[in-house]
This record gives structure tokens, C-alpha cells and sequence, in this order.
DNA sequence: GTTTAAGCGAGACGGTACGTCTAGTCTTACG
DNA sequence: CGTAAGACTAGACGTACCGTCTCGCTTAAAC
């Protein structure tokens, strides 16, 4: 065997410089170019890096990519998760209100679906956009909805799971299908619809 | 301008042999290589037709696809719709189980997803997949819960539109993302919730 | 098999716009940057050329260079011969120093020697290197050195091929390895003492 | 300009064991691989070295092979000179003849051809070369001559450096270019041609 | 029936980006 | 400070496809 040395680099010397540069030149990038016409080799040049360094620590333009998504998300958006006014109605028209908002805004929306698209051609990755990006997504609906099932405003043996996905499927679908718009109307709608489903017996 | 003539080859002197060798060779290769890896040169080669060819008459490789996959469910698929047993939760269950088979059998699963991946990186192509594929797919659902509205078992206001996305759209995003596995017993838990949202109030 | 097929391109196709191009760029290259930063990218960027054309008809960029090479000599230069003036010394020296003119003049000999480095690196090419210009060179000399001989003015038993490679081996040897400067007052010491080995006995 | 003190590091901390695993590992893979494909990582990784320690102490791969090759070479080849037993014609030929075997043995001929090739490509180099090694080989056959002239077997007038040149000339034009194989045959006529140009008047 | 012009298979073309390789420099930790 | 190790910028390598462009050949429509 050739050995199992060789392989992976020595991480306590890669460059904190060079990875940050390929990062922000990635997000820049794509939100210039769009995923398709992103290339390893621009990345390289605007980050000012031999394309090398991007081969030695990533697998894939769409790994890089995520890096460079989660690291600009990572931070604020899931710490607070869905604020609980007691009225779990409002709350989630509210955030879902707000979530049109950020899937409107294309330098947010360019690189998230760049990532949806790369995960839905690799299982693989999307078991890693999975992980960092829609489980903590869902995780903190799943939450809210714990909250409002132990005040008893949803049925006791609801799954909250699949709740969550009752709630975000439908938006998720029109979204990555551009099947219709995304509105507020569409997910005020979609809330009182799926309410129904949750309420207690 | 180009002159108006320039643009449209002459479709009467089509050949017939080509274009049937052209979206069996896309649909072959589709299964054997994956979307990324399908090549116009591929396709070309295996159809025994030059380049060219396939330029003429589509605009890009997903246009052949979106072709190829079509003529291959066409027929069938949409025209009888859901059955109608008087039993909306059986009926459901048991096309959305089918369905679950179909989109775990990847003879179909393959190019359908490569086209839906199309589809998401570009809207123009995603209007044409909505038109030719989701929407009359979608149709057959909303087709069934009108029938079920008159029979009095779902609520006389029920948006049906909204309604079907809300029994398609969690099963569409476990699909696309590969979020969660495509079982019986998710579609079977999918009505039984979505089915307490439609309920006469 | 893979096939015995597929390797070699339709020549009847090829451009000769583009191949012109090519050997042209190349010589112009050679001159300016030197056979070991000469690269096929640089030739195909300044012929107007993709890097392809130049792969799918030279294995080498050694070859290119000699076919370069070739294209602006193989006309005139061994068409003649050596003058014969009947004076055998006078006509020899007469054709060294030119020869010295010849390969001090930079745009001859940068890639003439590009392509003697690339032949004392490589077998294979330093043999086509030998067909199209090293022989023909040698045979000029050989020839003259017949007439001589027919007219006795060498010896009758001389081996000419050799007595070429007494004249011209050690030129050679100075210009390609620097040893010493190439002067009229070297060739003209090397013919003298070089005719005194070809005198008849 | 920078400063004085950058450019040439201590000399007296030089590491022994490494400059010694260097050239060692230098001769042995320009025998295995040959010198295009010599890397400077090739030789630092087998010799156990860092890459910078070869570039702090050597201007280039050519440099350090003409280290690795003199050093292999120095102590012997060049003390003794060509014995002298009376025979000018039989000395000659059997140095000669050994020489031939030299340029036959792959060990010996592998990494002389990279430095003569390197030399040719590189003028400053090329001195070196001389110096180191063409210049003495040349010189003992000046030498052995010298004595033939002053015991009257050559021509008094005779200048002994063209003369070698004469001689090591062709030779060395057939070795560094294929012309045509290096053989006990060939070097003898040579001996025989260059000795009539070489006679006493 | 012949003519003629389009579509056709084939594949060379100018390009772009790929992922790999090596050069030569720079950085870190050690002795 | 020299060293072993190895990450770094830079850029050429040879390959794979792109979409366009001839080439002759075949073939259906218009004469």
C-alpha cells in the first residue's frame, strides 16, 4: 500500500490569510457569476492564492462554497432562535415573513441555492448543507413548536418533527421550483393551514 | 437585426431517426453517468448523430432531457388521475405510496432529478418543468380533493391549491434534499396530518 | 481493443491557416524567450489557436519547433551545394565561414540550438533531427569532397563520411558546448589541417 | 539593492551529512529518471532534506548535478594521463577505445549528457562545465601529443589544441547528437584519419 | 427525373476550465 | 542560524467539452 501518510495536510500551518481571502472571494463570486460560471480558478485569482491552496483543503467548489456560506450565517442566526410571544400564529408568520425576506435578497439567496442545488446533485453534500444549514434551520421551528405543544396550544402527541416539515416543505418546494412566488400572503396562508393540522383534537 | 430567416431550421425535413436515437442516447446516459457527467459529445456519439445536430434542435442539454424524459411518461402517467373510492385518506396513501416507489426506482428517479436540479438553477427551464411535469402532476391531487370537497370531507373553503402543496411540498423537499428517506410510512404519516388541516371545521 | 482508429485526425481537414500560425508563433517565440520558457500555451495564444490544434497534430513542443524550423529552411539552403570552384580549400573555408555567419546570428541560432538541445535530450527526435537537417547538411559536404576526390585532389580511398565528420564534428563541438569562440581563423585552421588528413598519399 | 549580508549564508555552519546526501541522491536519480524528469523535490525528499537547503547553497539542478558528478569523478580520471608507451597511435586508440565504454556505461553517461545538455541550454553553466571537466579531458591529450611532437612523430608545427579538437571533435558530435553509434571501429579510423592530418610534413 | 438546398454525420476549430505538477519562496519549530 | 518539513503563489501541463464552423453525403421538395 502506498501508505495512509500523504493525504492530509498539516492544519496547524494552513494559512489563516489565504483561507479567509478564498472565502470572501467565493460568496463575491457567486453573487457576481453565479454558481455555474464560478470557477476554481477565479476564486483562486480574486483571492490571490495558487489554486493549489484550494485543492489541498477542499474537495469541491461546492465544499468551499459552503464553508464560505456557513461562515457568513454561522454566528447570529440560529443562537436566538423563534421569539415566543405565547402567540405561536403570530410567531410564525412573523419568521416566516421574515425568511421571505432573506430569500429575496439575492446576495443571501445566490449562494444558498448554488448550495441546494450543488446537495441536491450530491448526496453527499447534502448530507452536509443538511447538518450545518437546514437541521439547524428546522431544529429551532421544532423548538417553538415544543414550547406551544407544553403550553398545550398544539395537539400533545403531534410529531414536531414532521410538523416542521409539513411547515417548510411547502415553502422549501416553491422556492427551489420557483413553482409560485414567494409572499408574504403564501406563508401567512400556509401558517393558518398548517395550524390546523397542529391544533389539539 | 438577423434576418428572421436564419433562425428556425426547416422542421418538415426533420429526421425522425436522429431525434428519437437523441433522447434515448440522453435518457441511457443520464442513468449510466448522472446529469453532470452528460455530455452533448456523449450523447452525440451515442445516437450516432453529429453535434450539430442536437444544437439545432435544442438549446441546451436539459432541454434534451426535459424532451426525452417527457416522451417517456407522457402517455400514461396523467390522464386516468387519482382513483376515486370514496375514501380521500386510502386513495391518498396509496398513490403517494406509488409515488414513493417511483422516486426510489432510479430508472426514473435519475433524470428526473437531474432535470428538477435544472430546473432550480434555471427559471426558464423551471417554468417549462412546472408546465410539462409538476403541474399536471399537481393537478391530479387537486383534481381528487375537489372531488372530496363535494362529497362534504374536506372543508367547502379549503384552498385546494395551497392544499396540495402542502401534502407535495414536504414530500418534494425530502426528495430534492435528501433531508429524510422516502418511506410508507412518511407519506402515510404526510396525509394523516395533512388531512386534519383539510377537515371541515 | 480500444481500436486502432480514433488516434489519428483527418488531415485533409486541417487548417493551414492555423497551422502556418503556429509555426510561426513558434520561431517567433523561440527568439524572444528561449526554447525553455517556451511554452504551448504562449504559441497557441499568440498564433490565435487552441491549445488543442497544436496537441492534436505535434506530440512535442520539439516537434513543432523543428517542423518551425524546417518550413523556413528546407527551400533554398541544400538545394546548391557547395560551390566547386575546382579550388577545394578555398571553397570549403568560403562555406564555414559562412556557416559561422550563420550560426552567430541570433535568429538562426536560438532555435537551431533549442532543437540540437531538445535531440541530446530525446532519441527519437534528435533522429528526425538528423534526417531533415543534420544529413542533408553533411551530405552537401560529402558531396563536394566526391568531387574532389573524382578530380583527385583527395585521396581515392578516403572515406568521405568520415572526413565530413572530421571537418564538421569539431564546429559542431565549439558551438554547442561553448568551448570556444567560433572565428573565419578557426575554420580556416580546420580546413587546413583537416584537407592534410584528406591528401592523397 | 539588498544588502550584502542576504545573499551568501555562513559557510562554515553547512551541514556536511546533508550536502553529502544531496549529491548522492542527485547521481542516483538522474540514473533512475533521467534529467527532464529530475526534480528538485525528488532529490530533497530522497536526500531527507528540505527544499531551501539545496536552494540556499546552489543556483539551479544543473548546478548541483555538476557538483554531484565532479565530486564522483575528480580524484581519478584526470591524474594519471595518457600513458605513453612510444605509440602514438596505439595510445590513442585505447584511451579512446575506453573512452567509447565510458559513454556506453548508462551510470556514467546519464548524468555527463544532463550537464553537457544543461551546458548547452546555458552558457555561464557551460563554463563551468569546461572548466571542470572538458578543459582537463582535453588537456590530457594535449599533453600525450605534446610528448609525440617533442619525439618527432607529429609535425613541429602543429597546434596541439586544434589538433584535440580535430580528434575529441567528431566524437563527441556523434555522442551528443545519435549521429551514428559510438563503436571501437569509429574511433579507431578517426585515430587513423587525424593522425595523417597530424604528420610530420 | 432532375435539380437544389436543407439536414445530416463527422470532426477540426478557438476557447475555457479542469485538476495535477513543479518551481522557487516563505513560515514554523527544532537543535 | 542552519535545518527538515511543508504550505504558499504562480503558472504550464495535457485533457475534456463547449458551442461554432466547415466538409461531403444523403434526401426530400420544387422544378
Amino acid at each position: 500500500m502506498k501508505s495512509s501518510t500523504a493525504k492530509t495536510p498539516d492544519t496547524s500551518r494552513r494559512s489563516e490569510r489565504s483561507r479567509t481571502a478564498i472565502l470572501q472571494a467565493s460568496m463575491e463570486l457567486v453573487g457576481e457569476v453565479g454558481y455555474n460560471k464560478l470557477t476554481i480558478e477565479a476564486i483562486a485569482s480574486r483571492a490571490g492564492v495558487g489554486k493549489q491552496t484550494i485543492y489541498r483543503w477542499w474537495p469541491s467548489k461546492a465544499a468551499v462554497l459552503l464553508d464560505a456560506f456557513t461562515a457568513t450565517v454561522d454566528s447570529d442566526e440560529y443562537a436566538n432562535g423563534i421569539p415566543d410571544s405565547g402567540d405561536l400564529e403570530a410567531d410564525l408568520k412573523a419568521v416566516l415573513r421574515a425568511t421571505v425576506d432573506e430569500f429575496t435578497d439575492p446576495s443571501f439567496e445566490a449562494p444558498y441555492r448554488a448550495l441546494a442545488i450543488a446537495g441536491a446533485a450530491d448526496a453527499e453534500l447534502a448530507a452536509q448543507f443538511a447538518e450545518r444549514l437546514t437541521g439547524p434551520g428546522f431544529a429551532v421551528y421544532e423548538r417553538r413548536l415544543r414550547a406551544a405543544q407544553e403550553a398545550g396550544q398544539v395537539d400533545p402527541d403531534l410529531d414536531l418533527s414532521l410538523a416542521t416539515e409539513l411547515l417548510l416543505g411547502p415553502f422549501q418546494q416553491r422556492w427551489m421550483t420557483y413553482y409560485r412566488p414567494l409572499t408574504y400572503e403564501f406563508v401567512d396562508d400556509l401558517v393558518d393551514m398548517a395550524l390546523r393540522a397542529f391544533a389539539p383534537r
